[in-house]
DNA sequence: ACACAGATATATCGGGCCGATACATCGGCG
DNA sequence: CGCCGATGTATCGGCCCGATATATCTGTGT
């Protein structure tokens, strides 16, 4: 059952707890890191998503270990069969894998993804945004004077910042295809 | 009681039928093509908001012009209430103006925003977006050779699209300033 | 010594918005 | 005449966010 929704915050904490076992605050704050602030995730979301990924055999809870005095957390670890998820939706490029808000959680660890993979997702966001350039252009030109113009410099903004992800995505795309890295924990 | 949440849907449908009675699909069409194909929003929202824009009676079922013979659409108008309503949103300058996805929406409608809003809430993106990308560099001196070259590669696209969007806004700040124009309706 | 701020840590609630889906009518095309 | 894509209204499940509550720990200033 594919689903049809993002699920980004248990994909990225399935990604996360590779690297060992944590708890939800450091899992959020590492998180945070990798994406950047302008794409950050929120508690409201991650610990009951902890919770479900529990539900689900896909994490288990881990004993905490002991800092002397100070207050316990919660630590998890992933199963063998969350390990075997994550590789089952890291293997996944359709078009979950590069819509809007899935792209950068994806892209944050392509380093745990297979080169090939990585290359259909680049792609498949490349050719989404130019349909989309496509489209927005071919209005463009009968339909921009009709608007006034904070929404014609708005259209302007969007098509700009798409024509520069595209660029940016086929230089990966090139570099990609010049260098088809194995996937494989990086420091 | 200030929405915490953006409720860009209200807001958005509010300004549209100020420029007369319409029907929910014509309001999608002419909202997404407001906002551009890199930002649309669904009919999943739309007509569950109607109804509630309808419960609240901020919107009116307004007699659908006879279309001889063609199937009766759900038309509906502003009422007194409803453009009370908006122009008290639009007056509004606070966070919810500038945050992420608000900003968009609030800026798609800003014929009809006072020129002193416009520039708030101008100023206050730019500025949201400066604290974001005061942090990011803050901490890509000390710890991006700690990431592999993927989430670096994330960080650096983000970071330069942030800039770019900064100068972006810097333009149409100043040009605020030039023309304080009046907001008034635009074909 | 004490207060106070800010980071650490877990958790819940309400609700906005999306994607998928269903169903029906209408126009144009071959 | 049949098919397809656009028009049109509507619902459902569910991801995710922001606000909020609570409690402990650490650092700083005084």
């Amino acid at each position: 059952m594919v689903p049809r929704r993002a699920q980004l915050l248990e994909f990225a904490v399935l990604g996360l707890l590779h690297e060992g076992p944590t708890h939800g605050y450091d899992l959020r704050r590492r998180l945070n890191e990798a994406l950047g602030p302008f794409r950050a995730l929120s508690y409201g979301t991650l610990y009951p998503a902890l919770k479900t990924l529990l539900g689900r055999g896909l994490i288990a809870e881990a004993p905490d270990p002991g800092r002397r005095g100070k207050r316990p957390r919660v630590v998890y670890e992933l199963t063998a069969a969350g390990k075997e998820h994550f590789a089952d939706l890291v293997a996944r490029a359709d078009s979950s894998a590069y819509e809007d808000d899935a792209f950068d959680v994806r892209f944050a660890f392509f380093a745990r993804t297979e080169s090939e993979v990585r290359l259909r997702i680049l792609e498949g966001r490349r050719g989404r945004l130019e349909d989309d350039l496509e489209r927005v252009r071919e209005r463009a030109v009968r339909s921009r004077e009709r608007l006034d113009s904070y929404t014609a410099a708005l259209q302007q903004h969007g098509e700009e910042r798409a024509e520069r992800e595209v660029r940016w995505l086929t230089e990966l795309i090139d570099a990609e295809r010049r260098h088809p890295t194995d996937p494989g924990p990086q420091p």
